[in-house]
DNA sequence: TTTGCTGAGGTGAGTGCTTACTCACGACGA
DNA sequence: TCGTCGTGAGTAAGCACTCACCTCAGCAAA
């Protein structure tokens, strides 16, 4: 076993207990059984539980690639209905598959707001600068269009309302049993989407044109609308 | 002191630990300095520290009687904004008094979700039965008085988007420096209000005639329209 | 081929410290 | 002289972290 597979190994390990039980839940002896290691070699490989931790969060502050190819489009009101219903769509699978990488970093990012912060800053800073501009650019062609009314001085703040209500709306499914029991929860995607397009001042025409327009079930990997 | 005295300031002072460090990172050593007696004294009232949290989480489940105040409207269209605006209100209001009640109860709420749920499904539950049909039959009222625009056969999952939206902004600025940097920050709680309006269905002058109306500075202790 | 050395991968029994929790005992009002 | 309030020095277990030691491929001299 070569050193750097089994520090990525570690890294995936203590980021599974980091995920589930926090910092100070997650005990070093936990993180080596689930790496199958003994304590000594984790500390051969990270000098502490803090530097592993950072390390961590550090990691997961790198964006994501499949993100990228919603930025290649043009600005328009059908760009902005597909970034919310890839946004919606990322978020809402995230409780559909367990214990997976990216229910991981929606952990990892509500546990930050808990503690100082700083890791759900990081995150919050490279959305803003990876869509921000789309999304505004995106809501100008629609008030421009007609599609859409302009509401405030503040386009950008919808799209965090937006961004908030599916975060939340994730965590809520969470738990192996979820907080919350949404009625119809089959259609619960297109609800979102409706609720947050409506709510930025898109009007009902335009939302109902656009969002059916594209009701094909999602081609292999759908790129996902953010980054925790 | 009285013992029972002296067990509702273990309970107060318990909670703001657990609160702000989650049970693991929270010690009994630390609930007893809080509480400025000694670690003997909290085990004389309390068999064991989790038990001593599960006090606290039982105790939060019990509703917020400032809300009963918002049940005795007649449900309308004005009454649905006010909901709405109290709702924003309150969640709004917690980041701005630190390590406030609700903050405490916000963080507890947040905690379970990364848990096992438990405690927020009940806190989910009470909130329900108390403002669900409340809820509804104003969108109804709405609806009929042509104020909104009927959204999808779930009336309830609108609540909760909305319940999203406010309780992940309030968690945003939970942290002593904001995850997020709003733009208009004064100007937020409209903002968040029209965004929310909008989004459970109503129409733009709908919205601007009853959110302008009322735009009274608060009477005193404004109801707060939830539990959590 | 054999031998001996090296250095990285890996272990498990420690280390001292902290944790949740206990207990013998003092203070004191009824 | 009780019983309640209260303490501080315990205890055993668990914590993050260390260290002496083992294994074994790689490699070069004998």
């Amino acid at each position: 076993m070569t050193g750097d597979l089994r520090r990525q190994l570690i890294l995936a390990a203590a980021k599974r207990c980091f995920a589930r039980h926090g910092f100070a839940g997650t005990t070093t002896k936990s993180i080596a059984a689930a790496a199958s290691i003994s304590e000594g070699l984790l500390f051969k490989h990270f000098p502490s539980k803090s530097a592993l931790y950072a390390e961590i969060l550090a990691e997961e502050c790198d964006a994501d690639p499949a993100l990228h190819r919603l930025l290649e489009l043009e600005p328009s009101t059908e760009t902005l209905v597909v970034l919310i219903r890839e946004m919606v769509h990322h978020f809402h699978q995230i409780s559909d598959v367990p214990d997976q990488q990216e229910a991981q970093r929606l952990r990892l990012m509500v546990t930050s707001h808990l503690d100082d912060g700083e890791f759900a800053r990081l995150i919050y800073e490279k959305i803003r600068t990876l869509i921000g501009a789309m999304f505004t650019a995106s809501l100008e062609r629609a008030v421009a269009a007609g599609d859409a009314s302009r509401v405030g001085r503040e386009p950008l703040n919808l799209f965090w309302f937006a961004h908030h209500t599916v975060l939340m709306a994730a965590l809520a499914r969470l738990p192996s049993v979820p907080c919350l029991s949404y009625g119809d929860a089959a259609d619960l995607e297109r609800q979102l989407c409706q609720f947050i397009l409506r709510g930025i001042g898109l009007n009902e025409t335009a939302i109902a044109s656009h969002l059916d327009r594209e009701l094909s079930p999602d081609p292999g990997q759908p790129a996902t609308a953010e980054g925790a």
